[in-house]
DNA sequence: AAACCCGATGCACAAACGTGCAAGGAGTCC
DNA sequence: GGACTCCTTGCACGTTTGTGCATCGGGTTT
């Protein structure tokens, strides 16, 4: 009878749909749609659920053209860059702003994925809570590389970065690609081996052509130190070292200075993460940062131009501002 | 001390804003949204009410790629038009299914609507429950246009088309273009005639280079008969006159059969509405149509090719294909 | 076949939400 | 100044929604 083939697809997926369509779209009650699904009003709520989360529903918030919002048009005038700001008040503890901007910042990293591209991601505190709250969408031949090694002297590190790798992967439905080895290396001699293996030369190559990357920022010296800084990735000598040399943060364990410079810092040498240069090669850099403890940190990581899109809470964009 | 001048916009639109980031992209109840604003968890509701409304948060249900929806997909394959399929449960009184056909057609109609654009629409019951639901989306220099008269024996039916036009004309932010004039003739001098007039002929030139027009179907003798037919406009001959003549439907009181051929309807030339090829030489023509009770009419109005957008209500949208 | 696991379901309850209503301004007119 | 309208606010209530829990059924292991 029906003109076409009878539909083939997953019918939790189909009614998820419906659903959706019913309640986002005609306003019904999940009790009318529970009764027109011939369900019951709480797997309706378990469907829109499942909906949300797998990206059936996309919700967006736009300000109308005709007001920019205030923050962000500041930031671009100011630094050349987008801005997404989001708004969180000022006395929030450091963990529940830090899970706020990463669940905002899930949602717009969304926008920026698409089929057949390559992403790039880092690892540390930041990236983590960002993982967990990564909306998924469907795409086709894309790829998610970790940009630096996360083995240290006590762990191999492999399930803590590629936990966060999978859940990209899985959320996007790309290919990963790990990166196993250390996040910084005791002998850059060894690290310039290795990059001569080919299984490593080729994860190296990817990330010099990736489309975009995500990324936290490390701060060293900052009140609330970073996850690189307490898990045994460097020892004492690293960090008079990084401290002598006038280093106020990293991406992807690779280090730079307040007005972005980066020359002689001879930790880069031994690092897994891709040189700076490589990242400014990169399309579209998205920096999640928050709280102003790391807001010098920033300033560097604007100053040598590694950011194209900084996703920031309210409170530290607009200290950056008045800065 | 703001590195620019201090935001001058509405403080509702701007509490409505982040409101609704609060509440759409970070989860948070309406309560702490309340909190942070400053006001009660009542206000925040009306005021998310309000961000929707006014097209601050827009919601997208968007089936996953690899999985195009059913009728729609046949419909395009079969008509070569694209369709929107609203579902709606068969046993659902005429009344409901069209207010839900209409509130999802505001929704998408919203889509297609941008600044520097012309909307042509015509009136009618699909169109009065539509105007009612439209969403407001601000756009710069776009202009509504009366596709035709309203006026008949009774009334000017100025009141009844104008209020459509009006909410057209009020959610989009565009200037609204009357067209008093009788929706058909008694004489087709006086249609002449008064096309000459150029306060008449604007309209008329305006329509013939609308980008967009919405409309429904008339169906004279369906079972449910459209508002054009119980208003008063036509008489006992002008309908005997159609039947003969094989019409089985209209769009903005321009009648055609149901093979799509229109010539040697004579009402057609007392009629108020653009002509068929008018019609044709505008690039989208949406079409909401909601009731099998139209499906003759539809067919008709899809083999004379007017109608480029539709959206239909899942019934009929498979009796369509059906037959 | 029994034991087990896992996801899906509906129930019941608490939490979150929408809205009629009355009270409280702010502005306007007399 | 008083009386009026019009808009906004918070409260209170009934409705709608999220979720822990117990249950159930299909599939897999032993």
């Amino acid at each position: 009878m029906s003109p076409s083939k009878a539909a083939q697809l997953n019918p939790k997926t189909r009614d998820a749909l419906t659903a959706a369509q019913l309640y986002y779209l005609q306003d019904l009650t999940m009790d009318a749609i529970a009764h027109e699904l011939h369900t019951s009003r709480s797997s309706v709520s378990r469907l829109l659920g499942h909906a949300r989360e797998t990206g059936l529903v996309e919700i967006q918030v736009r300000s109308p053209l005709d007001m920019p919002r205030q923050l962000e048009g500041d930031i671009r005038a100011q630094f050349g860059i987008t801005a997404h700001v989001v708004p969180v008040p000022d006395q929030t503890s450091d963990v529940e702003r830090l899970d706020r901007v990463a669940l905002s910042a899930a949602r717009i990293l969304g926008g920026f994925i698409d089929s057949n591209m390559s992403l790039g991601v880092a690892w540390g505190s930041t990236m983590s809570a960002l993982s967990r709250h990564l909306l998924s969408k469907a795409t086709h031949n894309s790829t998610v590389v970790q940009l630096n090694g996360a083995a240290n002297p006590r762990t191999t590190g492999i399930l803590y970065a590629s936990e966060i790798l999978q859940r990209f992967g899985s959320a996007y439905g790309a290919t990963v690609q790990q990166f196993p080895v250390p996040a910084v290396f005791d002998d850059p001699a060894t690290k310039a081996a290795l990059w001569r293996e080919r299984s490593i030369s080729r994860v190296v190559e990817m990330q010099k052509t990736l489309d975009t990357i995500v990324f936290g920022l490390g701060s060293p010296f900052a009140g609330v130190p970073s996850h690189v800084y307490i898990g045994g990735y460097l020892d004492d000598d690293d960090f008079a070292q990084l401290r002598a040399t006038g280093a106020v943060g990293d991406i992807a364990t690779v280090f730079y200075r307040e007005d972005g410079s980066s020359d002689g810092i001879p930790l880069n040498d031994r690092s897994s993460g891709p040189s700076l240069d490589v990242l400014r090669g990169i399309a579209r850099r998205v920096c999640v940062v928050s709280g102003e403890s790391k807001l010098q940190t920033l300033r560097g990581a604007l100053a040598a131009r590694l950011i194209t899109d900084l996703i920031v809470d309210s409170g530290t964009a607009r200290k950056l501002l008045a800065g």
